[in-house]
DNA sequence: GTGGTGCTGTCAGGAAATTGTCAGCTTAGG
DNA sequence: CCTAAGCTGACAATTTCCTGACAGCACCAC
């Protein structure tokens, strides 16, 4: 399931934007202020993002997140009460992907929400050599045959996949996928590696998917 | 185990800090004024940095630490007691990473602390010549080839390259790089410097980046 | 120079820490 | 009540870490 992230000050707008979001089947992040929304940034498929915010312009955020290598291809869709056409070239010219006037009605919301997540790839389908999972029926496969995966291991999967390479330590894991109410020891982690690795046909000692980094943690293995 | 200044003149503010911090697996530096805090601020990894302080104001000490190269990128965290609009403003515009506005729940303390953490380590990359840290990937590169290093001997790579022609003692390696719990002989430092040495392709007695200085301690070179 | 002194480089074995794996317990859902 | 998933503790297999010993070198005094 995709995750937008909505930055906007408006509660009321905030609020609608969440209804139709979710409504649609999206899971929905949200931000008063650029401030709020830039830890948010990470967990997200596709930021929604207001011209003016309280503490800085939306479009310094933009710039912010077009000027960071992880984030130089999420997608951005600009919201803006104006309609002036020279905001539009400015949001555009600074990098965001599409732009929306308000006020807007929800079906044209969701088309393009949905445009940008289908352009960008984000719209829950990972894809790493032989391996696919796609987030919306929760589903992986390998070489094309499906995978028969539990919550967890899938869960857990999904978000090492996400960003290949990428090292995290097995706290940061169960912070990110079982959730910061989880409190339980990190071992339990290795055990869902493991399962994961004997589902995935690999072997421990040489991984082609998820390797052990002694004393760290996890990662999963960029193939280029 | 990363260290975080806590600069907060009010005794029970900062235990609760303190408390919560500690509690969540940081180790805390505490200071209740600008000027204890300058000289605590090179062995933390965060600022959490109160806007109100009984000799400068919390900006102030922020200026500071943005017009030194090497505190450009340490994280801080502004708490502030006000809820106007304009001191969020001033205080992102001067540099800070991230704001608090008191009261605030120790769930979201400790969220922001995670994220700014987590930000922090992940832009890290650095770069010394032929030598590559990702610290994000925690994988070491030399001549674009990846280097096997240990997490010791990462960790004690990245500390020591973080600030070149810094010369450290074994004893504060041992507690920037080890931690204060560790209780062994400061040769131990020796043994690492000599296996990174070996994966560097260095020798000792003329060396690239590891540099021994007789009867101080250890330093990386400087390269320009 | 020469020799002494202290510091550092190096080696190898044992200690300690980390991870893989297994089996069993608990819980949620049908 | 049954099944599958999730979690944990225990143990084994590795790997990493640390230490003590010794050799070698730099620095100093003479």
């Amino acid at each position: 399931m995709p995750r937008l992230l909505v930055v906007e000050d408006e509660p009321a707008v905030r609020m609608g934007l969440r209804l139709s979001l979710s409504r649609a089947g999206h899971q929905v992040l949200e931000a008063a202020t650029a401030s709020e929304a830039w830890p948010l940034v990470e967990q997200a498929d596709l930021v929604l993002l207001d011209w003016m915010l309280p503490d800085e312009p939306g479009v310094r955020l933009l710039e912010r997140l077009r000027s960071d290598s992880r984030y130089e291809t999420l997608p951005v869709l600009m919201l803006t009460a104006r309609s002036g056409e020279s905001d539009r070239v400015e949001g555009l010219t600074r990098g965001a992907d599409d732009y929306l006037t308000k006020p807007f009605s929800t079906p044209e919301l969701l088309a393009r929400v949905q445009a940008l997540l289908r352009r960008s790839g984000r719209s829950g389908r990972i894809e790493r050599g032989a391996l696919v999972l796609d987030l919306e029926r929760h589903q992986a496969y390998l070489h094309n045959a499906p995978l028969d995966l539990t919550r967890r291991e899938f869960d857990l999967l999904a978000f090492l996949a996400r960003h290949p390479g990428r090292v995290y330590t097995r706290e940061e894991l169960l912070e990110r996928v079982w959730g910061q109410e989880f409190m339980g020891t990190a071992r339990t982690v290795d055990q869902h590696v493991a399962q994961l690795r004997e589902k995935l046909q690999e072997n421990s000692k040489n991984p082609l998917y998820l390797e052990t980094l002694r004393g760290v943690g996890y990662r999963f293995r960029e193939s280029a």
